[in-house]
DNA sequence: TGGATCCTTTTTGCATTCAAAAATAGAGAT
DNA sequence: ATCTCTATTTTTGAATGCAAAAAGGATCCA
C-alpha cells in the first residue's frame, strides 16, 4: 500500500468519525486493520496532523482532533474566503463544459432534495462547490480548499437540516448556478460568502462543539 | 530533538535554498547533520511532502520541489485571497495596540528603505504582512497564510528590485497602513490584492523558473 | 474508605535491520 | 571507443527491536 493511500484510508477512518474527536488512536489497531508496521503509519499520523486532523501529544501518542467553536468559526471564515476567490477565478476560467456539469450536477442535487434524499443530497452539494474550485484552475486552491473542508465536513452532516432551511439553501444554489452561468463572479462570489455564512450559523448554533466523553464526565463532577 | 523542530530545521534548508530545487534530498547526510536516524527524519519529509515543499518519488527518494511559473502564479493567487481576506478581518478586530505594533514595524521598513537595506527591508515587510494576518485573530487562516508564503519566499527575495518598484512598493504600504489605521476593511482589502498583484508581476517577469541543474544540462546538450 | 507510593505493564519514539528496487560499475560484443 | 547486458553496490521503504516514558494496579498507611 503506497503511502498516499494509507494517509487517505486513516483520513477517511478519522472523516467517518469511527474514532470520534478526541479519542486516543489505536497504533496497534490500525497497523493489524491495514495490514502495515508502525513505521508507515506513523509517517501518516504525522502528516494528518500538519492537516490538523490529528493531534500529537508527546510521549503520549496521538488523538483524533477535537474541533473547538472557536475552531469551526475560523474553519468556516477561511473556508469563505476561498470559495469567494474560487467563485471569482472560476467565472473568468470556466469552461462551458464545465458549467454543463455542474448544471446538471446541480439539477441532480435539486432532484435528491425533491426525494429527501439528504445524503445524496450532501454529495451533490459537495460535488458543485468542488466543482466551482477545480474550475478556478489553480490546484494550490483546490488543495487548501480539501484540507479545510475536510475539517469541517463531519459537522455539516451531523446538523440538523430544517425544511426551511433546507428549501433556502437549494433556492441560494440556483443563485449560484445563475451566477455560474452568468459568468458574474462578484455576484458569484458574494452568494457563495453569504451561503457559507449561513452554513456556519446553522453548524454553530446547533451548539456543534466536539467535546471528549472524558471531559464530560471531568465537567459533571 | 521534537518532531515539529526536525521539520522545521529541514524547511529552513530547503527555503535558505541550501538543497536547490530539485536536487536529492540526501537522507544520510542530514540524519548526520541533525544527528537523528532516518526514521524520523522521514517523518518530517512526508509532512513536508504535504506541504508543497518536497516532492516524493516512489522508490526514488525525495527532491527539494521545484517550482513551475504556473505554481507561482497559483500561490500568489491564493496569497491575494487569503491576504484580502485577513484585511478585512484585521479591520474588524484589530486592536489599538497592534495597530501601533504595525505602524511602529511600518516606520522600521520605511527607515530600511531610506538606509537602502533591502534585506532588513523584507524583514519588516514580512513583519507588517503577518502581523495584518495574525491580526484576524484566525489561527487557521495564519497557518494557511504561513504555509503558502513560504513557498515563494525564495522568489520573493531573488527578484531583482529597481529604484521605481521599491519606491511604490513602499508607497502601497503607507495606504496599507493607512486603511488599517482607519479600520478600513474593504480599501485595506483592495489595497493589499493590487500589493500582491504588483509583486507577482515582478516576480513572474524576473523570469522565475525553478530549473534544475541536470535540465539544464539536458536542455543544452 | 481514601489516598499516596512503588512496581509492573503498556505504549511511545527512535535506532537498527532487512528485503526489494534502483543506480552504478564492469565486462564483453560490436 | 561505444553500447548493452549483467553483477555489485547503494538507496529506499518497511518491519522489528530496544530504551525511555506514561499508564495502570497493587500495596501500605492514615
Amino acid at each position: 500500500m503506497l503511502h498516499e493511500e494509507v494517509v487517505g484510508r486513516i483520513r477517511d477512518i478519522l472523516l467517518d468519525g469511527e474514532i470520534p474527536p478526541g479519542a486516543r488512536i489505536p497504533e496497534r489497531e490500525l497497523c493489524e486493520r491495514l495490514d502495515i508496521s508502525r513505521t508507515p503509519l506513523r509517517e501518516a499520523l504525522k502528516v494528518l496532523a500538519a492537516e490538523g486532523l490529528v493531534q500529537l501529544l508527546p510521549h503520549r501518542g496521538s488523538r483524533a482532533a477535537k474541533l473547538t467553536d472557536k475552531d469551526m468559526r475560523d474553519l468556516f471564515e477561511v473556508c469563505q474566503g476561498l470559495e469567494a476567490l474560487a467563485g471569482e477565478l472560476a467565472c473568468e476560467r470556466i469552461t462551458d463544459h464545465e458549467i454543463a456539469e455542474i448544471a446538471a450536477a446541480h439539477a441532480a442535487m435539486v432532484q435528491h432534495y425533491r426525494e429527501g434524499d439528504l445524503l445524496q443530497y450532501y454529495r451533490g452539494n459537495r460535488a458543485i462547490h468542488e466543482g466551482i474550485v477545480n474550475a478556478a484552475g489553480n490546484p494550490v486552491l483546490s488543495g487548501l480548499y480539501a484540507s479545510v473542508t475536510a475539517r469541517i465536513r463531519r459537522a455539516r452532516y451531523v446538523t440538523p437540516m430544517t425544511p426551511q432551511r433546507w428549501a433556502f439553501a437549494v433556492s441560494e444554489h440556483e443563485a449560484i448556478l445563475n451566477a455560474l452561468q452568468r459568468r458574474d463572479g462578484a455576484g458569484l462570489s458574494h452568494i457563495l460568502r453569504a451561503h457559507l455564512r449561513h452554513k456556519r450559523e446553522e453548524v454553530l448554533q446547533a451548539g456543534f462543539a466536539e467535546t471528549e466523553a472524558s471531559e464530560l464526565t471531568l465537567k459533571i463532577a
